[in-house]
DNA sequence: GAAGTTAGACAAGATGCTTGTCTATGTCCA
DNA sequence: TGGACATAGACAAGCATCTTGTCTAACTTC
């Protein structure tokens, strides 16, 4: 089975969507029905540093403009607020918070038990193997955590970036 | 490393999108600049036998609606055909072109490639085995070759699907 | 032949992204 | 010190993909 590479392909994406649609069912049952990937990765990446909607941008590869509105739909959830920065009027400060980490915790915790469940089905030394073999393969570049906009953008589409707006160049 | 089960989704997921990626680039590069992921595999499964819009939608798992529309992007852009079908005057058989062959030809040619790769990269004993454990974990329904709307709905979100026209229950 | 089902289409709306353009603020340096 | 340039954030418009909801025309079943 799977000699081709585009069932490869398809096995990752299965995985990753198996994963991925458990967590946000069962982040649905314990009362976080309004978020998706994108929110708990973008808000992963806030915690992170990305306190600034033009710095979340750069670190997910995404505009601004949709980095922004990422921000805007995550405060009017309450995952996050925005507060004046005292040392730069231009900037507004990205703050996770109290319901925003509470999120990052259930979450971080869904997809460990999910992880164990695969690890009792295959045992954990295989499991361990596929993780080293796919970092081989991918690289830890890729793996960064705060990498929403590369979570899911309009239908794998190529992902553009990198201060689009000053851009005029031609 | 990648000990958690967040790790373990984005690895898999960096492994789709990282094929997925310089698959859609090299077709690019050989012509097809006009096609996405999706439509490859709308096309493989009309090419499979989803040979109306109905039909492609149910295998699909979108609304007929999604169904209608990507096909009629993909015969705007050349690579199916509608024809009145003789024995019910409602369908209209979907045909895979000419074009739209060498396009899957050229895809899977591209996939298998960038297999191999990997193969020389961990070896082709250590990928086979990653494929199996997924394979294993994932389960073969999943891996469905003709199932485009799964590979990229709208953000990950909850795929809807089955016949959502005549509903109206409530 | 009436009741129900199915194929396909039109319209409108949600999402999540993209350009393009603009203002206000900061920074650099001659 | 002041002008050139970069940067933060915002508004507007548009694209792509998918969703409801509604409708007609054509089968199917009994």
């Amino acid at each position: 089975m799977s000699r081709s590479g585009a069932d490869l392909a398809l096995l990752l994406l299965g995985g990753f969507r198996s994963l991925v649609d458990a967590a946000q069912e069962e982040l649905g049952r314990r009362g976080y029905e309004d978020v998706r990937p994108v929110h708990d990765f973008a808000i992963r990446a806030i915690a992170a540093g990305a306190d600034s909607a033009s710095e979340l941008s750069r670190r997910t590869a995404v505009t601004k403009q949709a980095a922004a509105q990422t921000i805007s739909v995550l405060q009017d959830r309450g995952y996050v607020v925005r507060q004046a920065d005292p040392g730069d009027a231009r900037r507004k400060r990205l703050h996770v918070t109290d319901r925003g980490f509470d999120l990052l915790r259930e979450g971080e915790a869904i997809f460990d038990e999910l992880r164990e469940q695969w690890a009792r089905r295959i045992g954990i030394e295989r499991l361990q193997q596929l993780e080293a073999q796919l970092s081989e393969l991918v690289g830890s570049a890729a793996v960064r955590v705060d990498a929403p906009g590369w979570v899911a953008t309009q239908d794998f589409g190529p992902s553009a970036a990198v201060e689009t707006t000053t851009r005029s160049g031609a």
